[in-house]
DNA sequence: TCCTTCTTCCATACGTTGTATGATTATGTA
DNA sequence: TACATAATCATACAACGTATGGAAGAAGGA
């Protein structure tokens, strides 16, 4: 079979039909509007209407495209830094704030972000200087505020992932913990069992925005204690 | 071609080649061995010298597999609970460190097990008595026993993740945040470019075990404060 | 201008994957 | 003894990532 309207061969200059940036676009839209294995290379080639080998002039492999998107999702991301008008603690909790709310903006692409080692690195390194700032501010130490921030982030991420992961299944905590405590054999978990009964549904009901905030509060009340020690 | 030793149809009765548990354990030793990516369908039934269709009269599909897998890891995690001869705070640390190592144990599950929400509450669910006693005994409410551990477990999660991350890939930590952070453009990120100098490449040589010890410190710290409020 | 080389596209094809379908043989129950 | 059910194997299919190679235009030097 003829060509059926589709040319070969390079295209004219100017008629470029795909670019690094226009692929990563297109997949980074598949991804958040269908999931992460939703997104294939014929897909990818499909919805940009060109053979999915044309996409292997651009980048190099599907991994490639994976690192892509992460890297794209954190390309714009200034952390906005209040400053020093502030104390130290709410500089440092608008930071994360900051961080967790860029993880949260693509959730079908958290899980591949935070298990990408040279991913996470490099995001992290961009994103980690108003955390030293603040905690330089509170007066630790170049080895305790190493320390501090590692905590900080490993929090973050641990809390993102579980984010993510209840947000791409529309997963209800409350019921699941409650009917689990129940399925456990009596006696096995007293104070886990009281505590889920005198909080009930309601008390479970999951508020990831005030439980992001009790641990950032938590956390910076530890790290102002190593601060007075 | 004629079956070349191998029968056909129904084993005789005791003569059984397969059952889920014996088909998760061979999984367990593919994945612990090779990584996540060796565990296929026919690479499994091939270790068991079965047809590949042969196992799904025992697990519908490979999904079920790596739910199994999560489950068969932390079905026999009993948390050691030193009871009430230690303070609160250490008692909650020796959870923390229990939850870790299971995690740890199989390095190259850890990102399945933390991305499967299910096999996640599962587990946490068993797990996380130690902390709402240990929390109990410091005079938290409910509900601050709960946000605690909210916070706990994500930290360890999210220190988990980056921790078999690593592991898996043999990734260095300290040279690649030096050069990240020398390739960075000058003046963007000050105070974590003198924290980087003035630790050194031995400084922040990462030692996984003190950087959770440190952690756990802060959050302990953290939480024996909002006790006190 | 012609020639060569490089770039960007397309077509075809290969090996691997998960698994649907259906045959074969034994078990267990009526 | 008949029959439903269970556990195995054989075959096959669609979808995947991507290797290979060809075609058409661009770009640069002679």
């Amino acid at each position: 079979m003829v060509n059926a309207g589709k040319r070969s061969g390079r295209p004219r200059a100017g008629e470029e039909r795909l670019s690094r940036g226009a692929i990563l676009t297109a997949a980074l839209r598949i991804v958040d509007d269908e999931g992460i294995d939703a997104l294939t290379m014929r897909r990818l080639a499909a919805t940009l209407e060109v053979n999915p080998m044309s996409l292997y002039h651009h980048l190099p492999n599907k991994a490639a495209v994976l690192a892509g998107l992460a890297e794209l999702v954190f390309a714009g991301l200034e952390q906005p830094d209040p400053g020093d008008s502030v104390p130290w603690d709410e500089q440092l909790k608008d930071a994360a704030r900051g961080y967790r709310n860029a993880l949260r903006a693509h959730p079908n692409l958290a899980l591949q972000v935070l298990s990408d080692t040279s991913a996470v690195s490099a995001v992290v390194v961009v994103v980690v200087e108003p955390f030293y700032r603040a905690l330089d501010r509170a007066g630790l130490s170049p080895r305790q505020i190493f320390e501090a921030a590692n905590t900080l982030v490993d929090f973050i991420h641990g809390f993102s992932l579980g984010e993510a992961s209840v947000r791409t299944e529309n997963f209800d905590l409350a019921p699941d913990l409650i009917t689990r405590v129940e399925q456990l054999p009596a006696g096995k978990a007293p104070v886990l069992a009281r505590v889920v009964g005198e909080l009930g549904p309601e008390g479970l009901a999951y508020d990831f925005d005030s439980g992001f905030e009790s641990g950032l509060a938590t956390l910076t009340a530890g790290i102002g204690a190593t601060r007075r020690r």
